[in-house]
DNA sequence: CTTTTAACTTGCATTTTGCAAGTGACTTAT
DNA sequence: ATAAGTCACTTGCAAAATGCAAGTTAAAAG
């Protein structure tokens, strides 16, 4: 009788927690899903010309490992064959709550900027949260549409 | 006259959220902090100890970072001379409503374990955040008493 | 048909991660 | 007083990840 050291082979650990950053605790991931929440993007052009610089090679490869793990679903621009239409899942509209309490705390502890972000945040984050998952459930709807 | 490309050198963009995954977007540092806020961890043999098990060197790198960013403090055990004593910051223990957060996601999108925590967290968001604090405020007193 | 665009892939150098062994300071046991 | 054990790391090295720069393929525009 082997004693496994690891009784969930899927992750380290059985804690949600370590689940959650095996997935996204690296210096990009939470980076793509705050553009497609909060900025509407929707291609791999707009993602690679955001504020940080992403490499293409690792903005690939995160999108590939966002896919994989149910968070972000893609399509083929039906007007342009070339294009990649990235949209965020159920999953994916559920990590507001996490990226809105990560803006909060840099803001109260960092220098950073969008001040108007924070502020939006801050004077009622239930309302934030509802109009994000809305403009997700709005351009789902339009997509489905189509 | 040399145009800049990042207006902050200390981070890649303005961003808030930018700010917290160079700080927090690794796939250890959450944890450290969150052994120390709900398991009560101070010594790095705690730590070491984790359900994920951690490196020896990665766990030094991580707790010097933690430092560096005013996240965690350390003191020398006035008992045991070769211990150092870890503590959350103020800064530290702001990280309480990103955690509880990340815990929800997982507990909702993946199969993990630990349902007591998610289900305190579930009952009583707000009372499990105050929890934490009240915790942290009883030991970081005690400290300071000695 | 040629040029441009979109979404990548590739090769390679650098950085990060992690294993295993080791170190210095301190405590405990003899 | 000395030897053994503990605590918190450091070190050397191999493997993996990251990121730069150039390139590729498919589709659209001219």
């Amino acid at each position: 009788m082997v004693t496994k050291k690891k009784p969930s082979p899927k992750w380290r650990s059985g804690c949600p927690l370590n689940a959650s950053v095996e997935i996204l605790g690296d210096r990009w991931s939470l980076l793509i899903i705050r553009d497609m929440m909060l900025r509407g993007f929707r291609s791999y052009k707009e993602f690679l010309e955001s504020y940080e610089g992403i490499a293409t090679n690792i903005l690939a490869d995160r999108l590939r490992k966002l896919m994989a793990h149910g968070i972000i679903t893609t399509g083929r621009d039906p007007l342009d064959g070339r294009k990649v239409i990235y949209s965020l899942t159920e999953k994916g509209i559920d990590l507001a709550p996490v990226l809105t309490e990560m803006v909060l705390w840099a803001a109260a502890h960092e220098k950073t900027e969008n001040p108007g972000l924070v502020q939006l945040i801050q004077k009622d984050k239930e309302q934030f949260l509802a109009a994000a998952r809305e403009r997700w459930a709005g351009k789902t709807i339009a997509a489905r549409a189509k």
